[in-house]
DNA sequence: GCCAACGTTGGC
DNA sequence: GCCAACGTTGGC
């Protein structure tokens, strides 16, 4: 199985590339996703070795800004079991988790962060979910081409 | 801070 | 099962 390629968005308020890249180990569990759509990427399709592009939402420009890698698939989100937890979500069990996450590994920053109006003009990444009207996906597939491109322009 | 786009919830 | 109300996301 070839590695995919992923989009994934934090607001750098909460988490950024640089809380990612501090961290121990370099690596963060992906928690606090409760979207359905998103929760499935996490927990049948995203796999040790994929590449993931780290997203800024909420920036000022928004923007690529980053590389990670899936280093830990698919798990319970543990952070809906604990009452006291931000992400607490009483209808998921321990023994039927409702959400799941995966780790992500720091690999690089962008020299350049690549902004949303960049992705926006560029005709190669017109398919790109992200930039696909009321998309709201925290995690995302993209092509490896596009994730290509993005690297390219970040570089 | 505003608001459009959506997903979810809950009354019926 | 419909749909209005509500909450959240995220660009601007």
């Amino acid at each position: 199985m070839p590695a995919k390629y992923w989009l994934i968005k934090s607001e750098p308020d909460a988490f950024s590339i640089d809380d990612l890249a501090k961290a121990k180990d370099q690596t963060t569990y992906w928690d606090g996703v409760r979207n359905y759509q998103a929760r499935n990427y996490m927990r049948d399709e995203m796999k040790i070795g994929d590449k993931v592009i780290f997203y800024h939402s909420n920036a000022e420009p928004p923007c690529a800004v980053g590389i990670c890698e899936v280093v830990k698939e698919g798990y319970p989100d543990f952070t809906a079991f604990d009452p006291h937890d931000k992400h607490y979500d009483p209808k998921s069990k321990n023994d039927s988790p409702t959400w799941f996450m995966v780790d992500v590994k720091f690999v690089m920053k962008f020299k350049k962060a690549v902004t949303l109006p960049e992705i926006k003009t560029n005709k190669k990444l017109h398919k790109m979910k992200l930039i696909q009207p009321g998309n709201r996906l925290s995690v995302m597939p993209v092509t490896k081409e596009e994730f290509d491109e993005i690297v390219k322009m970040g570089s």
